[in-house]
DNA sequence: TACCGTGTTGTCCATGCGGACAACAGCGCG
DNA sequence: CGCGCTGTTGTCCGCATGGACAACACGGTA
């Protein structure tokens, strides 16, 4: 049925596979049998890339994180543009899968050191981006290692509303991140973009 | 085993049962076996009063949200004094729940109506107190209905960092909420605590 | 007291699960 | 060419699940 392929290959396909079908039916319903399918494989096989269903399913969500966090710009054009930009809502999926593994978290060690190594890396960012931006004199943020988890938080908060709930769409998310943001950083309306805008041309 | 009982004191009794298994292995992983554990009886008598597993979690988790509303205070003693007390973190498994069922919202229309009920009405509470603060010259929020979403949706994303995550603790989160609303509020450091005490005592 | 309604129990069933494992297939090395 | 390594399959097992149901127990009523 399946052509034999190179491990590595087959073992980031079956990831990936694990990756859609935790975000179609959540971690605690994933069954070895509907990953199995989704790749188009049997289910004894993945018995030979990992070794219980949990390890599966950790592997799985740590690849989508690692793949998210790959996905920000490596060296970010401006402390203000890098806020900004995590203003902007992701494509749908990848949310519903992070909500579902804090639910999972208080039951899954593993999955839960996981969550925290990139909830650390985002939020590190963050302070970085409120740092420098002090430093840079674009606003002056008096506790960027508390503003930044705040911030962090609040992104966090709002996708619960616009992904799992559908209470805001993404433009509300977006403006409501941002208007939270200049409240963090104590600037006024608009004050975010202004600052990215003073960055991009930086002498008038 | 289980002496008989009055079916409504029955009742509750068994939602409550499924409140605590729900809090303790998460809304998927819930079996009709551990509630009847939980609550000293046998599984079958489950049928007797939930048509389905499905019900049977639905009504469990509406009593739980309806308790943790109920909670509020009925006539919030002043605007300042209503977001104030919302920025102290909830008992510990309260808002397990409240996770799990976010991470389930997408899979279950039924719940997904429940938790927007209970999220609009908190909200709502929310924005009623910031309207008030304005009229009373406590702050001067130009936009109530966003503010109370985001103070909420801050709210959320810092019980996750709480409860789920153990990345901050329960002073960080009262102090994060705090200061986020006071940015929301147009507000200076302690400017909530102020505004509370200023109300307590009406003329100085 | 006898009886009936109903709360309660224990048992049964079909289903689906995670895991184990023996057998098969195809590639590359000798 | 033959052979062994390994990716892959299908099947089997023990077990737990949600649900169905007949039998039991007990309190209120006649």
């Amino acid at each position: 049925m399946a052509a034999r392929k190179a491990p590595e290959d087959r073992r980031a396909e079956l990831l990936r596979a694990a990756v859609a079908v935790i975000a179609r039916r959540g971690f605690a319903a994933v069954t070895l049998r509907d990953v199995a399918a989704e790749a188009g494989v049997a289910h004894g096989l993945l018995r030979h890339y990992f070794r219980s269903r949990g390890d599966l399913l950790a592997a799985a969500f740590d690849l989508a994180a690692g793949e998210d966090a790959a996905q920000l710009p490596a060296s970010p054009p401006s402390p203000a543009a890098h806020l900004l930009d995590r203003c902007e809502p992701l494509p749908d999926q990848h949310y519903l899968l992070w909500i579902d593994a804090w639910s999972e978290a208080p039951r899954s060690p593993e999955l839960a050191a996981i969550l925290r190594r990139h909830h650390s890396s985002c939020e590190r960012a963050a302070d970085g981006a409120i740092r420098e931006g002090n430093a840079r004199g674009l606003w002056s943020c008096p506790d960027p290692a508390g503003a930044a988890t705040a911030f962090e938080a609040q992104l966090d908060g709002l996708a619960v509303q616009l992904y799992a709930l559908h209470r805001i769409d993404r433009e509300g998310y977006a403006r409501l991140a941002r208007s939270a943001a200049e409240g963090l950083l104590g600037l006024g309306p608009g004050g975010l973009a202004a600052a990215a805008d003073r960055e991009r041309v930086p002498a008038t």
